[in-house]
RNA sequence: GCGGGUGUAGUCUAGUGGUAGGACCCGAGCCCCCCAAGCUCGUGACCCGGGUUCGAAUCCCGGCACCCGCACCA
């Protein structure tokens, strides 16, 4: 088996606990050099293929939101999760789901009072022991803060980025010029307080998530570049089905298993994502959401999951359908409309029954709710209109009063009308990448021990350091022209470390250790002929290349222009 | 949050009621013509806070962190 890259990772500067020499606090992880390094690479990656890639923007928004964008989305009714605990074996459970699996009653909107007065009601006790329950309590996953002085104006910390891309729907709408579909990207901080953090960077407290929300039409869930996937094959776990079956992207479409091409064309993009991490294809799968689990805005959401030496099978992304949910709800709750307008191909002619109030009567019999009252005239339904037309009367209700309307009040018209397409709130598909988790993964998959040494396997580009250089032995000469080599590797944009210490062996050792994967060593040769020698991390081969072009081609190396192998 | 286990240098570890040794790592130097463990010297630790005691890293209590189970994980 492997040995413990977290102890690499620890040990050379990857990752620390957070607060350590106050005792620490789980949950929290520092990225410490060489990991803020790589994580940072790894988002660079991200970018390239969930942004530039894709043709859409970044955005960043505040962490902390005020309580009515949580309200409205649903995350502080649903995010508190009402816990009872037995007071002699302490287990927790539900406090709703034990009382209605215990009794025909239901929960739904109970406060915890009554929650805790039903538990004594029925004498419920503890399901694993029979012991006492104590008293209901609140566990909201939110942290809960107060902006500005006092208490007034309560505030959350995100648990997910995407509320700040939803809420910020008309001007991205206006920015990408009012076409659907696009999609704006978000990598940022997100916050869970969670019960019991584990796992070290696979359940933390404060995360990074990479979000890209896509507004999709409703009507049209292809995807306009499904075609050049459509041969890749994936490993699905479908919701219904014990074992995965591999299937090509069309397949899986066509058969129905996923449910639309836009979807299944994020799946195979995140494939190629993860795999372009050294992820290998044989411990990736996608995963379909029991219809339990699946959250509660999801129509249908396909999580990513990659198999660990450590930790089993562990979700990295989730890929939903959010449908309108999220749109709906900020318009309900925000009162602004957050729609996009569908162009019909031929402009729709239509005769309609209208009512056209008559201010000059409604103004003075009515006062201040003759506005209104017009207002509710002009959007009358035309079957509302008709029943007037032959009735001759309506009555309304305005702010909580009752009028009647007639003949003299409002009059009847048909009017001709074109309408050149309709309002819609778009579907929204989100591909949600835990940043942390994905760096576990990478580093585990790269991670391997040679002759009893550690080595990670990281691609150039996510390399935190790309390069070393060495003289071969401390001998004056050959540290000058060293020293020399690194300045202008340094002046070549390329992040590089110098080390004249130990043997050379040693040195090779230590850089393998944390992923370098080129190294440039200096020797006798070098003050003869002008060469020196390119090291390649995974294979230890050495090719002699002219020392005045070392930085250039260790930019074509790092940069994927050209391979060690052809070097030689 | 509950139960069990663990907590000595960067890492792995030895140890006794009288205040700590080792190995690797790391630093300086020597030696060294290409893949860790050559030589010399050196830095560096008893998770935190109380209590018992003349004295505690060692015993007791509380906290924190980590590991394992339970619960939780939109």
């Amino acid at each position: 088996m492997s040995g413990d890259v977290m102890e690499v990772a620890l040990r050379r500067g990857f990752i620390n606990p957070s607060y350590e020499i106050y005792g620490g606090v789980s949950g929290f992880y520092d990225y410490a050099p060489l990991g803020a390094a790589l994580k940072k690479n790894l988002e660079d990656i991200w970018r390239r293929y969930f942004v530039i890639e894709e043709g859409f923007f970044e955005i960043s928004s505040p962490t902390i939101s005020p309580e009515e964008v949580f309200v409205a989305s649903g995350h502080v009714s649903n995010f508190v999760d009402p816990l009872v605990s037995c007071e002699k074996c302490g287990s927790a459970f539900r406090a709703d789901h034990l009382i209605s699996s215990a009794v025909d009653v239901k929960t739904d909107g109970l406060s915890f009072e009554e929650l805790s007065r039903l538990i004594r009601e029925h004498n419920l006790r503890c399901p694993d022991c029979g012991g006492e329950l104590g008293e209901v309590y609140s566990y909201n996953l939110m942290f809960k803060t107060y902006i500005g002085p006092g208490k007034k104006k309560v505030g959350y910390l995100r648990p997910e980025t995407a509320q700040g891309i939803f809420i910020l729907f008309p001007r991205l709408y206006s920015f990408y010029r009012k076409k659907l579909p696009f999609g704006v990207a978000q990598i940022g901080k997100a916050y869970r307080n969670e019960i019991s953090p584990r796992q070290g960077l696979i359940r933390l407290r404060e995360f990074t998530q990479a979000e890209v929300e896509i507004f999709i039409d409703p009507r049209d869930k292809r995807h306009p570049n499904f075609e050049r996937y459509a041969g890749e094959r994936l490993r699905l776990l479908p919701q219904d089905r014990e074992e995965e079956v591999e299937l090509t992207a069309r397949e899986a479409v066509e058969q129905g298993i996923v449910k639309h091409e836009f979807l299944c064309y994020y799946l195979v993009h995140t494939q190629r994502f993860l795999l372009e991490l050294g992820i290998p294809y044989e411990r990736l799968r996608f995963r379909q959401h029991l219809r339990e689990e699946m959250a509660h805005y999801a129509a249908d959401c396909w999580d990513a999951e990659v198999r660990t030496e450590r930790f089993g099978w562990i979700e990295v992304v989730g890929i939903a359908d959010r449908t309108d949910y999220d749109l709906k709800a900020h318009e309900r709750h925000s009162k602004v409309e957050l729609r996009a307008f569908r162009q019909f191909e031929k402009p729709e002619k239509r005769r309609r029954l209208v009512l056209e109030p008559k201010m000059a009567k409604l103004g003075p019999e009515f006062k201040r709710l003759a506005k209104k009252i017009a207002t509710t005239l002009r959007e009358l339904p035309e079957s509302e209109v008709r029943r007037f037309a032959e009735r001759g009367e309506l009555e309304l209700s305005i702010a909580e009063e009752r009028v009647l309307i007639t003949g003299e009040h409002a009059e009847v018209k048909e009017v001709e009308e074109v309408i050149t397409g309709e309002k819609f709130v778009p579907h929204v598909v989100e591909p949600s990448f835990g940043i942390d988790r994905i760096f576990y993964c990478v580093l585990e998959s790269a991670y391997y021990q040679r002759e009893g040494r550690n080595v990670l396997r990281l691609s150039p580009e996510l390399a935190p350091v790309k390069a070393a250089v060495f003289p071969l032995l401390t001998r004056e000469e050959l540290v000058k022209v060293a020293r020399e080599v690194f300045e202008e590797v340094k002046r070549a944009g390329i992040l590089a470390i110098f080390d004249a210490s130990d043997s050379i062996g040693r040195r090779y050792a230590r850089v393998d250790e944390i992923g370098v994967p080129f190294a440039v060593t200096i020797d006798f040769d070098t003050l003869e002929d002008e060469t020196v020698t390119i090291r390649e991390r995974d294979s230890a081969q050495q090719v002699r290349v002219p020392k005045s072009e070392v930085a250039g081609i260790l930019r074509d190396l790092i940069e994927g222009r050209r391979r060690f192998a052809e070097l030689g």
